[in-house]
RNA sequence: GGAUGGCUAGCUCAGUUGGUUAGAGCGACUGGUUUACACCCAGUAGGUCACAGGUUCGAGUCCUGUGCCGUCCA
């Protein structure tokens, strides 16, 4: 074995091996139990992120920890289309060739970006096998394939036909950057340092007397059709029903009373802009007021908004109109305002609420999506984000799902041609389209991204066809197990999915018809969803592309191997919690497969690997005999650390996972076993035994890091001769009962004092060592010690006697009756140890030292007898904390008497 | 404005139902190449657990309030 790890040439080479063993590949196995995860499908164009990084190491940790445990396990992978952002790209690419999409047309458009999609996409797929992904790649889905287009189609057409698809004409938010309607959900408030413009409009029938107004958008003063007061507002009472001038594009507008108004904002007066604003919108509807459309489509003024504005963009738009209204006397006031400012997410414009004609759906089976949750049939780690769901499904609005995009699913809606369009009367609406074509037009939209990928947990398990569905193994793997993403989409797709699942599963059901109570957990999409953290930069910032601040994950598994980035990234990543990127935690993922490497190749150098097949084998090395408390000890550990493995993933606690395991590995394990098996392993009568105990410890933490880091894990496991021809990914790791079960069949007893002892020794080996390393002798191995003790420690000690020299760096260890008087000492739980110096003693530097312990244990134990003192706390704590409190007054007070007598047996020297 | 998360060592974070003297890794400092590993080993220093009240025999942990930082929804 070469002295460091080098990842690169095992990753590629054990990834190519699992592809070509089908270890990935899912099957429907009935007689087992079926593990399913669908992968959150990243955009087609996208590239690997540090998210990307984390969700899907966490997904391949789930996987592969079930695969061990011999589920059948499905991890579909895929990639959405992402209207707006591929059709974007494809834009930009196309404009540096010269073309527009309107030149292209959309058919020849459309070719153009399915030619870019092959030719730049897919990239992540082929970076999420770098990372060691076990998806199974044959199964590979994207949203615009065949397939999937047709389930898609079909919801819509399934959902047309119970009623909750209709088309409307409402106040959508309008994106002026990529021309296209986007739901509340793409919409993004962001606090703006706007102005507020009061303006005066002058009342018609009392010449002098006139209203103000507050806006921050005067531009659309020229879309005015009426100002609003309250009702109730005392104020104005007398002026409704009169009429004020427009400043702006002069006419007589109404002055209506409307309780919508907001008295306490600005001046309590609100301009009626029907066509731009929705709460107007409303309230036009309620006084039949009329409707002028003032922007186009790109944000530019209309020839509705008069010969003077026609085609400037609205921004220009505004300084033109609040100039004006300043020279012409209307503009009263300007002041600095703090608003929010719905932004387009996407293209990160100011939207634009405008009215036109959309597709929407009410969503089906709201109910039934929030009891499913309620009732834990769908649980949430962490939990919390149960009440941002609830909250919204508590508020949820209707789903514009049109997009005046020519990258998507066209809606599958015919119009007769020549026809009123608005007369439903007209419409042809179904998968496959009317068989006469040539009579039809085609509605021009695709359907929103979401409206597709609310779908994939369903359509990519073959639904809606039959066929596909048994093929696929719909009802072996559906409802998934658990869904791991981020809790920024728990609305565009979580949620969604979840109405999803409840309404197109299995039979149909009618809108109002109620699906049986114990059939709807059968229907949900997953059992389990896990939200991951979003990584920051130092900083805290969130990380992106457009500010820079996010490495280069490829980068990161060439540097640090792909074991030690996802190892580095699960270690800072708390259930639930931001993570901040620091690339020390690679650097320490990377030094952590270096660790066990090298404790592999010291195992491999040690002596054969023969006996390493099976459990069985191993223990079957060890003689009864040889057993040691180091022995039992460490069995132990290995004991709780499986345990609380165990525990930490029922609770999806991946970084509490991974320490439990790098504790008793790099502590336990390297530091204290290996180091004591030194020693043993050059005797003969030992030597096999305690090789045989690190065989039965190395075996077992492979098993459970393998999840982790599957390509060392996979390496040693092969190179330790724990392979009997299996990878090591169809190998379970024990459980605790396991555990126990295994070795109550050996002769091994485990004596259950032996971790207690063992960690007492460890304590008193750490003080003598730092009672050397203070005298600078932590180099000599000649140094002697004395010791004062009882004889139950005195016992332990002499038993310990090789281990603790060993582990001390001593010569000897020698018992006396009573205490050396002048030398530098320690008291510790197994007796008073001193160190025999032969040179003098240096008063100054140990009296300090020892007053200052002595302090610290006459602090110790007056806070514990200011506690036995009060009998409230002896009479109502529990029996075993006094206990306890006892117990640890005795034992401090021994070390305090013997700390003091250490002191003057110095000070008499001085 | 409503909801929600955070505030613990210089940094990043653990700390499970309240119960010994609050932990880890990194960084700093000291020493080290002893038959795996310097991507390592041994040791040292470093904390008013954001603040103020309260409950309790006992609070980093529970309750109330305040402050600061973040996120989501209006």
């Amino acid at each position: 074995m070469e002295k460091a790890y080098s990842p690169k040439e095992v990753e590629d080479r054990l990834y190519k091996k699992w592809l070509n063993e089908g270890s990935f590949s899912a099957s429907v196995r009935p007689n087992k139990e079926a593990y399913s995860i669908v992968i959150p499908p990243p955009n087609v164009t996208g590239v690997l992120t540090m998210g990307h990084v984390l969700n899907n190491t966490v997904q391949d940790i789930l996987a592969r920890r079930a695969r061990q445990n011999g589920k059948s396990v499905l991890w579909l992978p895929g990639t959405d289309h992402a209207g707006i952002a591929t059709q974007t790209k494809v834009e930009n690419a196309i404009k540096e060739m010269g073309r527009t999409r309107e030149s292209l047309g959309r058919e020849q458009f459309n070719i153009q970006a399915c030619n870019w999609r092959d030719e730049h996409g897919g990239i992540i797929l082929n970076q999420l096998k770098k990372l060691g992904c076990s998806c199974d790649w044959d199964r590979n889905v994207h949203t615009l394939d065949e397939d999937y287009s047709k389930s898609v189609l079909a919801a819509f057409v399934k959902l047309f036909k119970k009623g909750y698809v209709y088309r409307g004409q409402r106040m959508v938010n309008w994106c002026p950057a990529s021309l296209t309607a986007l739901s509340d959900e793409e919409v993004i408030m962001k606090p703006q340092s706007s102005i507020l413009y009061k303006i005066r409009y002058n009342v018609v029938e009392s010449p002098g007397a006139y209203l103000e107004i507050c806006t921050t958008r005067p531009e659309t003063i020229v879309g005015d059709v009426a100002l609003a007061i309250h009702p109730e507002d005392p104020r104005w009472k007398n002026l409704q029903g009169k009429h004020v001038m427009r400043p702006i594009n002069p006419m007589a507008i109404p002055i209506i009373a409307d309780s919508a108004v907001d008295r306490e904002f600005g001046t309590g007066v609100l301009k009626i802009t029907p066509a731009h604003d929705k709460l107007d919108f409303e309230i036009s509807q309620r006084h039949n007021l009329p409707l002028i459309e003032i922007l186009n489509a790109d944000g530019t003024l209309s020839e509705a908004a008069g010969f003077d504005f026609a085609g400037i963009d609205r921004f220009a738009a505004r300084k033109m109109i609040s100039d004006k209204l300043r020279a012409d006397g209307y503009l009263l006031e300007e002041e600095p305002y703090e608003n929010n400012v719905g932004f387009s997410e996407r293209a990160d414009v100011p939207i634009e609420p405008r009215l036109s004609e959309q597709w929407f759906l009410k969503y089906p089976r709201v109910e039934e999506a929030k009891k499913m949750v309620k009732e834990g049939h769908i649980k949430f780690f962490p939990e919390r984000w149960e009440k941002t769901y609830l909250h919204w499904m508590d508020n949820i609005q209707d789903w514009c799902i049109s997009r005046q995009l020519w990258w998507g699913h066209r809606i599958p809606v015919w119009y007769r041609k020549g026809k009123v369009r608005t007369d439903p009367e007209n419409w042809h609406i179904s998968v496959s389209g009317p068989s006469d074509p040539e009579n039809w037009d085609q509605d021009e939209d695709v359907l929103d991204t979401w409206a597709s990928s609310w779908l994939w947990p369903l359509a990519t398990l073959g639904w809606p066809d039959e066929q596909e569905m048994e093929q696929k193994g719909f009802n072996y793997f559906y409802p998934t197990s658990v869904l791991v993403t981020g809790p920024d989409i728990i609305f565009f797709w979580v949620a969604r999915m979840i109405m999803a699942g409840i309404e197109f599963d299995g039979r149909s059901y009618k809108p109002d018809q109620q699906i049986p109570g114990n059939e709807l957990p059968k229907r949900v999409p997953f059992k389990h969803v896990y939200f991951t953290g979003i990584i920051r930069d130092g900083e805290g910032k969130k990380m992106s592309k457009s500010l820079g601040n996010s490495p280069e994950p490829l980068d990161l598994i060439t540097k640090y191997g792909a074991d030690g980035l996802r190892h580095g990234i699960m270690s800072i990543a708390p259930k639930g919690q931001d993570i901040r990127f620091s690339e020390d935690r690679i650097e320490q993922g990377r030094n952590f497969c270096n660790k066990l490497w090298n404790v592999s190749r010291f195992r491999a150098l040690s002596g054969s690997t023969s006996g390493n097949q099976s459990v069985t084998q191993i223990l079957s090395r060890i003689q009864p005999g040889q057993i040691k408390d180091e022995d039992a000890a460490i069995l132990i550990r290995l004991k709780v650390t499986i345990d609380e493995v165990e525990n930490f993933y029922q609770d999806y606690e991946f970084n509490s996972v991974l320490h439990a395991i790098y504790k008793f590995f790099w502590s336990d394990f390297c530091d204290w076993y290996v180091e004591d098996s030194k020693k043993r392993i050059k005797v003969e009568s030992s030597k096999e035994t305690c090789l045989a105990i690190q065989d039965f410890c190395l075996r077992e933490i492979l098993l459970l890091l393998h999840p982790f880091t599957p390509f060392i894990t996979e390496e040693l496991w092969t190179l330790l001769g724990f392979s009997d021809g299996d990878s090591i990914q169809s190998i379970a790791p024990m459980s605790g009962t396991g555990f126990m079960e295994t070795i109550a069949q050996t002769k091994i007893e485990l004596d259950p004092n032996a971790l207690a002892e063992i960690e007492s020794v460890r304590e008193l080996v750490t003080q003598l060592r730092a009672l050397k390393a203070e005298r600078n002798l932590s180099n000599n191995r000649e140094v002697e010690f004395f010791y004062v003790s009882g004889e139950e420690c005195s016992k332990l000690i002499s038993k310990m006697k090789r281990s603790i020299l060993q582990a001390v760096g001593a010569k000897s260890l020698q018992r006396i009756d009573a205490p050396k008087s002048g030398l530098p000492a320690i008291v510790s739980n197994l007796g008073s140890f001193y160190l025999d110096l032969s040179s003098g003693v240096d008063v100054e530097v140990e009296i300090p030292r020892m007053k200052k312990e002595i302090d610290n244990l006459e602090k110790i134990i007056l806070s514990i007898e200011y506690k036995l003192n009060n009998e409230k706390f002896v009479t109502n704590a529990p029996p075993k904390v006094v206990e306890g409190a006892k117990a640890q007054l005795v034992e401090n007070r021994l070390k305090l008497k013997e700390s003091t007598e250490i002191l003057h047996s110095l000070s008499s020297i001085s």
